[in-house]
RNA sequence: GCGUUCGUAGCUCAGCUGGAUAGAGCGACGGACUUCGAAUCCGUAGGCCGCAGGUUCGAGUCCUGCCGGACGCACCA
């Protein structure tokens, strides 16, 4: 359904209108879209504020005076209602026109709707194919920290962009070629003594990683390691048996390992390209590109494009020898994928220290002639870093993924056991995975995606305050009253639940903020942004926790009351949970 | 040097297309568990929104300059 904003939108256009016709003022006419719309600060200033400062010097009256003029007319007042889905009435607040919803009707659609598979949706993008490109991983090592943050940041994207009713397929690149796969090989050549992860007690790609940071090691006692790397990547690409066979060995470990970690942290793909199938792609089209003279030769015989148009200067495509390098089969892998699935975007979620290759990229794509380079989408997001500084594999600073979910499952099993609560969760161990992703994912996207990010321990092992596990708290606090009112506690049973016995203030903020979620969802979708839900999740839990302490629901001698509350809870747990599932935070029924 | 980006409370962060008195959490201090779960709630203290101009009826938000941090400016990925 329209959002109530939209439709109040276009009834104070309407009255705008035929305000300026009174006044003569011809040809004077407003879209609905032209008009700002904001939320009152506080409650009693209504649900939606019109500013009319704007229109002071058209219509030549003081805005508190236009306010007036719109709202004091008794015809308009009733066929601003009629067929209506969000009636209301106008005030005058000053220089504001103010909006008060008819409160009974909104709790009725909310109690109407909120239990629908189809709450927290909307169709903004129906119809469209929406592919998200995340994670994209070498596999000379286990993932760490910023890969958690992409990850999260992908899936959650591809669940709220579905939400907002796209068609969207998420995609993963696997980086398993190149000279640090090589490096991660000849450091097991030298040390491994051909031992499997299994020998070492070692998760497979720890397993692989460790050998990748041996190569220092090695680098130390042979002054040639660098370039016997070099070496094996030649006979790698040259389809040597024996180096192939390591590779595949090595690689299937730290793929191995990834997909694990993967499947820990829940999130999933749709489709996997690998990186030693995409990497001749592109090659192609660079050489077409030449002949047509979007690209040029350079002295040094390598392929070129000229970009100092756009203050991006000049960058080699394919090297003198013909081989590709890495925006090659970039320029090839987003050809091919749009080929097989024709999207109307492409977005990819990647570290925003690769901002210039992906303006290259597109340029590219563009040049050569493919218009649907204007829906590619480089969704650039910060890096973590920790207080002593940038993450540095050489000083042993990286946060490993598999070792801090770990710690935080271990933190949130802890307080199970201290709370007491061990009994009420019953499978101790699985419920703290679940509190512990809540904490991780909560933490990683509640930051806006552009911006770099600071990687407390301290802090964000927290589980009070803005956490994931507060909402989640809360959402199991919902779903306790609900279990109890099910078990036949309190006498709301006896009671039939009534939208009037829930327009009042003290109901009103929360009733109000429930009804956002969809449009919440759009917002976050529009803006490729999740961290916008994830402040809405939390604004849910706090009012949440607020409206009960003050209302009691099974504790209440009024039945219909009580039912009617039972019903809000419901409209609550719904909410959260809906909000929880597009942040990738496991929804608990108790913990 | 050039480009991108960030700068809001002691710390970590919100603040939607410019709009009403700039908000949370942590930390500090003081309160609330014989009533639906205290991973909670209530209260207090804490701000020249980096600095200086400009646009506007109105700027934390837009523009310009400066200061400070991060990232980038590879025939690496």
């Amino acid at each position: 359904m329209e959002h109530y904003i939209v439709q109040w939108k276009s009834v104070v256009a309407a009255r705008l209108n035929a305000f300026a016709r009174e006044k003569g003022l011809l040809g004077y006419r407003l879209s609905p879209y032209e008009i700002v719309a904001e939320k009152p600060p506080k409650p009693e200033l209504g649900d939606i504020g019109f500013p009319l400062f704007s229109y002071a010097k058209q219509f030549r009256m003081a805005p508190a005076q236009i306010a007036l003029e719109i709202a004091n007319r008794e015809h308009d007042m009733r066929a601003d209602n009629v067929g209506r889905d969000w009636p209301g009435n106008l005030k005058a607040v000053g220089p504001y026109l103010n909006v008060y919803l008819d409160r009974t009707q909104a709790v009725d659609y909310l109690l109407a709707h909120s239990e629908e598979s189809s709450w927290g949706t909307s169709s903004l993008f129906n119809g469209r194919k929406i592919m998200v490109e995340f994670s994209c991983p070498n596999t000379n090592k286990p993932l760490h920290l910023g890969h958690l943050r992409n990850n999260v940041l992908g899936e959650s994207l591809a669940r709220i962009t579905a939400a907002a009713g796209a068609e969207v397929k998420k995609v993963d690149l696997i980086n398993d070629r190149g000279i640090h796969i090589c490096k991660s090989m000849l450091a097991y050549l030298a040390y491994g003594e051909n031992r499997s992860p299994e020998d070492e007690g070692l998760k497979s790609d720890h397993f692989v990683g460790k050998y990748y940071v041996l190569f220092n090691k090695l680098k130390e006692e042979d002054p040639q390691a660098e370039q016997k790397a070099q070496e094996l990547l030649q006979k790698w690409e040259a389809g040597d048996p024996e180096v192939i066979a390591l590779w595949k060995k090595m690689n299937d470990w730290a793929v191995e390992g990834i997909m694990a970690t993967y499947r820990r942290q829940q999130v999933s793909f749709d489709e996997f390209h690998f990186e030693h199938d995409t990497y001749k792609l592109g090659r192609k089209e660079v050489l077409d590109g030449l002949a047509r003279g979007v690209f040029y030769r350079g002295e040094d015989g390598a392929i070129w494009i000229d970009l100092e148009d756009l203050g991006l200067g000049k960058k080699v495509l394919l090297r003198k020898d013909g081989t590709s390098i890495y925006i090659t089969q970039d320029i090839g892998t987003a050809i091919m994928r749009h080929e097989r699935w024709p999207f109307d975007e492409l977005i990819y979620v990647v570290a925003s220290e690769q901002q210039y290759h992906f303006k290259v990229l597109f340029e590219v794509l563009r040049r050569l002639g493919y218009d649907w380079a204007a829906n590619l989408y480089h969704l650039s997001y910060g890096l973590v870093n920790l207080p002593s500084g940038r993450m540095k594999t050489r000083e042993g600073t990286v946060v490993d993924a598999d070792d801090l979910i770990d710690e935080l499952t271990r933190l949130a099993a802890q307080e199970i056991v201290e709370k007491d609560r061990s009994e009420a969760v019953g499978d101790i161990q699985s419920v703290a995975e679940k509190i512990a992703l809540g904490a991780l994912h909560y933490f990683l996207l509640q930051i806006s995606p552009n911006k770099d990010m600071l990687y407390n321990p301290e802090q964000s092992l927290s589980f009070t305050g803005d956490t994931g596990p507060y909402i989640q708290y809360m959402g199991a606090r919902a779903s306790s009253i609900l279990r109890k009112y099910e078990q036949g506690e309190g006498n709301a049973s006896r009671g039939t639940s009534g939208a009037a016995l829930l327009a009042s203030d003290a109901d009103w903020p929360l009733v109000r903020l429930l009804l956002e979620l969809s449009s919440t969802v759009e917002q976050s979708a529009r803006t490729k942004d999740p961290s916008i839900l994830a402040g809405y999740a939390h604004g849910v839990a706090s009012e949440f926790s607020a409206w009960y302490r003050d209302n009691p629901v099974l504790n209440n001698d009024d039945a219909n009351l009580s039912a009617s509350r039972v019903a809000l809870v419901r409209a609550v747990q719904s909410t959260l949970r809906r909000a929880s599932e597009l942040l990738c935070m496991p929804f608990l029924e108790a913990m």
